[in-house]
DNA sequence: GTCATGACGGATC
DNA sequence: GGATCCGCCATGA
């Protein structure tokens, strides 16, 4: 495949997040075919759509996005406004929150746990 | 084609 | 445990 869909993909695959769940940019990323390109989602989150759930993606720490529209402040409100439990310090608990599509859900991963 | 950038990630200090 | 630096790689000028 080619990364020229990768802008595209990413777009399809925010889109995809249910209400109530995160994604982390690196996630998103590697579920794109580049696991390193955590940047260019932001980047495209930045100067995508804004109809898309951008809101419901965050970094690996489960913070905030530091340029969203309003700054973090508003990302809390808009993520709490789904369900999502956010700290005083703006941090999800992405063990709670963290989201895969049906088709990479690697949940095996809780119960062997290799690395 | 080259240069700079970015809503990140991970390593290092 | 927090702050800082560097690398990453697609994107736009």
């Amino acid at each position: 495949m080619h990364h020229q869909l990768f802008k595209d993909r990413v777009c399809q695959l925010v889109a995809s997040i249910p209400s109530g769940k995160v994604m982390t940019y690196g996630q998103i990323a590697a579920l794109c075919g580049s696991p390193r390109s955590a940047r260019i989602v932001g980047g495209i989150a930045h100067f995508g759509d804004d109809a898309l759930p951008w809101h419901r993606v965050v970094n690996k720490r489960g913070g905030l996005a530091s340029g969203y529209p309003g700054g973090r402040r508003a990302h809390a409100l808009h993520v709490r406004a789904e369900g999502i439990k956010v700290d005083n310090k703006g941090i999800i608990d992405l063990a709670m929150y963290i989201w895969w599509p049906e088709d990479g859900q690697p949940e095996q991963r809780t119960t062997h746990d290799k690395e």
